[in-house]
DNA sequence: AACGTAAATGAAAACGATTTTCATTTACGT
DNA sequence: ACGTAAATGAAAATCGTTTTCATTTACGTT
C-alpha cells in the first residue's frame, strides 16, 4: 500500500500543490477503512478540518482516482464510493454491508474464467469487476 | 429465459394492467441484446411507439426489476443500466464496451473463492457482483 | 356494450448529486 | 516578500431520478 507520505511526494513531483484541503482529504481517506461516498468524505473531512467545500471533495476524489491512489466500489453504500487503494496491483474488494469496511484480496482465480470466456464467446476481455458483499465478524456479533 | 408471452401472463396474474406503454417497453427490451440506461430505453421505445414518457420508463424498469425480469449492469454504459434476464438462476454478465451487447454465463468458480474468503476474513458473504468487460468479435473486426 | 373503479400515465415540479463558472485565495518557485 | 499559475468556494447550471397530482385507461362487473 502507498502511504500518505509517498502520495504527498508524488503529488509534489507531478506539480500538484499541497493544499490544506488535499491534506485533509487524504488524511481522512487514509484513516478510514470504509468505502465512502463523496458526501461521506465531505462530512468526515469537515469534522476534523471545518470549512472545506463539497466541490473540492469532488475535485480531489477525481484527482486521487486519476492518479490511482483511491478506487471505486460499486455495490453497497452508493454506486460511486471511494476508498484507499491498499494493494497496488490487480485486486478486488470484500465489502461489509453494515459498517462499510473494506477488505482487499488479490488472489483471484479469474484468469482461468477469463480464458474460458474468451474461448467460448470470442470476446477480448479488457477488465473485470468483482465484489463480494457480506457482514464482517464484528457486525455479526453486534446483531 | 422467460419470454415476452410468459412475462405478460405473470403481469396479468399478479394484477398489473397490460398497458400500451408496458407492452412497448417490454417489446423494446426483449428485442435488444444490449444493456440500456433508462435514457436509452426511452429513446428506443419512442422510436417505435412515440409518446411514452420518461417517467413511465423509470416506473416500468422498477417494476420489471422487482419482478425479476430484468437485471442491472454496473460497468460500462452507465452505473445503472438494464437488460433482459436471460438465464433465470444465478449468473453473470460479459459486456461489450462498444456495442453494449451482453452475454450471460452461469458457471462461475466463485463458490470456492467465497469459501476461502469466508475462512480468511470471517465475513459471512451474502452476494457477489461479477462482470467482465471486453470487445466482442464483431466490434473487433470493424475496427 | 356501457359503467365504475383502481391503477397507470404524463407533465410539471421537486429533489439530490455532480459539474461548471468565475472571482478570490493560496502554494510555491523566484 | 513577490508574482503567477493553480486551487478553492459560492452560486448557478446541469443531469438523472423521484414525487405530486390531475387526467386517462385497462379491465372486472353489470
Amino acid at each position: 500500500m502507498v502511504n500518505r507520505k509517498e502520495i504527498i511526494d508524488i503529488l509534489k513531483l507531478r506539480g500538484y500543490k499541497l493544499t490544506r484541503q488535499r491534506r485533509a482529504i487524504l488524511d481522512t481517506i487514509t484513516r478510514s477503512h470504509s468505502h465512502l461516498a463523496p458526501a461521506d468524505v465531505y462530512e468526515k473531512v469537515n469534522k476534523r478540518y471545518p470549512g472545506i467545500g463539497l466541490v473540492t471533495i469532488y475535485r480531489t476524489l477525481e484527482l486521487l482516482t486519476r492518479l490511482g491512489f483511491i478506487c471505486e466500489a460499486h455495490s453497497g453504500n452508493s454506486c460511486r464510493s471511494y476508498m484507499m487503494r491498499r494493494s497496488s496491483g490487480h485486486h478486488h474488494h470484500l465489502l461489509c454491508s453494515i459498517c462499510y469496511r473494506v477488505v482487499d484480496f488479490t488472489d483471484c482465480d479469474l484468469r482461468q474464467m477469463e480464458e474460458r470466456l474468451t474461448r467460448q464467446t470470442d470476446f477480448e476481455i479488457d477488465s473485470h469487476l468483482v465484489e463480494f458483499v457480506g457482514r464482517c465478524h464484528d457486525c455479526r456479533r453486534k446483531n
